[in-house]
DNA sequence: CTGGCGCATCAACGGAAATTGATGCCGGCT
DNA sequence: AGCCGGCATCAATTTCCGTTGATGCGCCAG
């Protein structure tokens, strides 16, 4: 049962994915630690919906971040993507590939 | 640039899993083909919404519909959620890990 | 051929999430 | 101390998506 808090977290984190700017900041944090400054730079959005996106982000414990003087820097946790292949490989390793001739609800 | 039309359906995949009866209704289908009926009966959903769901799935590219008479059997498709670990995997890799001091915006 | 079943499609409704602008907080600079 | 820059939060709006019920289509059984 506490099998579904994990759930719900990896739900979570799947709706996290959904958003094109949210998956662009993922593939930006790639490259390194970035303040908000950057990213509004590089994805050409407003800082309050930056923000608003990294907070959704952190929520699900895909980032974290750090104070430097007056800068926020946001890095990606990488176990948190480790944990998401894991989830859709426990997925695709159960799939049984041959269906043969299978009866339905008859 | 053709790397675009990979990355929205990436992203199309992406959305497709953030709902939890889509999910669900994946985790079904790990255990075998299942026709719409099946999953009315498993996630005690009604048969509209379900087919709404499928849609979505199918469109996505992540399950494959086959008719037998008048029922119609989902599977999941292996390639498609491999092809998103290694997307999350491609990201996660890139990741650098220690940022050190690093200087900001000014 | 006709009736019934499984499923897809459609229009309409409601609610949740994305976007925007304004405001407040905090830390550094002069 | 006072000002300014980086960021978070809030309220309001819009846009999008999940849900529902009704309807239509194709297929099998009688």
């Amino acid at each position: 049962m506490t099998n579904a808090i994990a759930a719900d977290l990896t739900l979570q984190r799947l709706k996290a994915l959904s958003d094109e700017k949210r998956v662009r900041i993922l593939t930006q944090l790639a490259g390194g630690e970035r303040c908000v400054c950057d990213l509004t730079d590089a994805l050409d959005a407003g800082q309050s919906l930056l923000s608003f996106h990294l907070k959704t982000l952190k929520d699900a414990g895909l980032v974290t971040d750090r104070r430097a003087g007056r800068w926020v820097h946001y890095s990606l946790k990488a176990g948190a993507l480790a944990d998401l292949e894991d989830f859709l490989r426990s997925i695709r390793e159960a799939s049984i590939p041959a269906p043969a001739g299978e009866a339905c609800c008859d």
